[in-house]
RNA sequence: GGCCCUGUCAUCUAACGGUUAGGAUACUGCCCUCUCAAGGCAGGUAUACGGGUUCGAUUCCCGUCAGGGCUACCA
């Protein structure tokens, strides 16, 4: 495989671009033999590096008359296309220059005359075959003859893609199936140079969910922006492989890059176009994220949590105190929360939101929130929340910020024995008082996590039970 | 407008011309569970339409319709 950086229009070209394109994919995995940055035998790698070779070919297929010189005017091809248009023609090339002498041609060049170089497309159907599609053909009453060196001098895409593909011994041309149309012109000038011409595949558009092609406005659409998401890079090259491609069978659906190599066939691919489906990704997302080692996890949600905890994780050294015995690790414990929350998210940067029941108490908004209202006017909830409470307000470790899940068991299971409540008449309003929220991850794995924030050192503090559950009966006001 | 490509559940797709048209996501229900999620199980929904060819069309051919692309001295 090669890199290859396409950038003949100036206007579109910078170097930001190219370096952020090598780390796209990178980050998905893709690597390659030769490229500008590897380097290779077949170099330069890119386009704005080789235009004395463009050039060069262009002078001979001039000189072989299989190309020709056109003085035409913008403005005059412009006025020719909308004629063509609105008399119901063909808005192809008039050929006018096509005519023209060449000798002298040459010497109104020479002149100093603008000109750009037309290839001459040959008087008979073109042919070529497509994995994706099969045989196709195209009549050359459809085919302008295409410009191939600009009267700026820059060559034109249609044809440096050739005089590369050709030189760097390409075997196959993968590419998006807007290109279908443009591929008569290519394969005009593979045939023009006398060169073999290369096995194509065309591969159908992503649309989005109403059903126009992939735009800013689907969302994400570039491979950073599922990066900057929280998508894994093995679930979106999953996910891109699903597209258009199905394996024998059709019902295996979880495949790693590896297994992709080995069972991926171009010949199985399906020509229709494909409408993008987020939920998928995000299932896909979702099994990479289980069943991934959880170092990679955590190292890959730590810079999401950022903004809630500063930036102490990313500055060792601060997290030292003086009493460090008391202070547990924050890495490690920002670690057992990202394990608590990940099983449960599409895409990791929702980690913060699912965190906030740790991060942000606020015993008023969860009194008022409308998701909470049914559960608070339960009958049992009253007697429910008396005696958790006080419980929770005598117990001498959850005074010290140090309750264990074993201890917060018991407490509950008093309650229970007291109240008669069970069941979600017994958590759900307990959950309102710890977390004010009446679903969330277990108590068990819960418990420790806020007493041990309660510890640390951030820049807004983690409440521990005990200054949960009297903010909350601050707010009830009993 | 012209040319090209495409058309199986809502979505991604499977099916040498003969299958009760299969799988997955999403959805619904049940189980599990303190809740949610996850997980397990079950369920509904499709061959765009009209003509051919054939004993038999999702499958081959033609037309219609719909969607997409190209129609640049962009890539």
């Amino acid at each position: 495989m090669v890199l290859r950086i396409e950038d003949t229009d100036v206007d579109r070209s910078e170097a930001r671009f190219e370096d952020q394109l090598i780390a796209d994919l990178k980050w998905l995995g893709l690597n390659w033999d030769e490229g500008p940055d590897v380097g290779g035998s077949y170099g330069p790698y890119r386009q704005s590096d080789r235009l004395d070779i463009y050039r060069e070919h262009a002078e001979k297929l001039l000189s072989q008359h299989k190309a020709y010189l056109c003085f035409c005017s913008e403005e005059e091809l412009q006025k020719d296309r909308e004629r063509a248009t609105a008399e119901h023609r063909q808005p192809i090339y008039s050929g006018k220059c096509r005519a023209l002498d060449p000798a002298g041609a040459l010497r109104r060049r020479a002149a100093g005359e603008p000109c750009a170089i037309r290839l001459r497309i040959p008087e008979h159907p073109i042919r070529f075959h497509d994995i994706v599609h099969g045989n196709v053909e195209f009549s050359n009453e459809v085919v302008s003859d295409p410009i191939i060196l600009r009267s700026s001098g820059m060559p034109v895409y249609n044809y440096v893609v050739v005089i590369d593909d050709a030189l760097m011994k390409i075997t196959h041309v993968i590419r998006g199936d807007d290109h279908l149309s443009n591929t008569p012109k290519q394969v005009a000038v593979y045939e023009a140079l006398g060169w073999p011409v290369p096995e194509f595949a065309h591969l159908s558009t992503i649309l989005g969910a109403d059903r126009e092609r992939l735009s800013k406005r689907h969302g994400a659409t570039s491979i950073a922006n599922f990066r900057d998401m929280g998508v894994l890079p093995e679930a979106l090259v999953n996910y891109l492989a699903l597209l258009g491609w199905a394996p024998t069978g059709g019902t295996r659906e979880i495949f790693s890059m590896p297994e992709l190599v080995k069972e991926f066939s171009l010949q199985r691919v399906t020509p229709s176009p494909a409408v993008f489906d987020m939920e998928k990704l995000y299932w896909l997302n979702r099994h990479y994220i289980k069943n991934s080692a959880p170092e990679r996890i955590e190292k890959l949600a730590q810079p999401y949590f950022s903004q809630v905890i500063g930036d102490i994780v990313a500055a060792p050294g601060t997290r030292a105190t003086a009493d460090s015995s008391q202070v547990p690790d924050l890495g490690k414990w920002l670690a057992t929360v990202i394990q608590l929350l990940a099983p449960s998210v599409d895409r990791l940067d929702q980690l913060p939101e699912k965190a906030s029941l740790i991060f942000h108490y606020d015993a008023a908004a969860a009194l008022a929130a409308s998701d909470n209202a049914e559960v608070l006017a339960w009958p049992q909830t009253d007697a429910v929340l008396a005696r958790f409470t006080y419980k929770i307000l005598e117990d001498e470790s959850a005074r010290e910020g140090k309750l264990m899940p074993e201890q917060f068991k018991k407490i509950v299971n008093e309650v229970k024995a007291e109240t008669g409540a069970k069941g979600k008449e017994l958590f759900h309003p307990i959950r309102i008082v710890v977390t004010g929220s009446h679903s969330g991850p277990e108590f068990d794995k819960l418990i420790p996590i806020l007493e041990e924030g309660s510890r640390l050192p951030l820049p807004k503090p983690v409440l521990n039970v005990h200054q949960r559950v009297s903010q909350f009966a601050k707010a009830r006001g009993k």
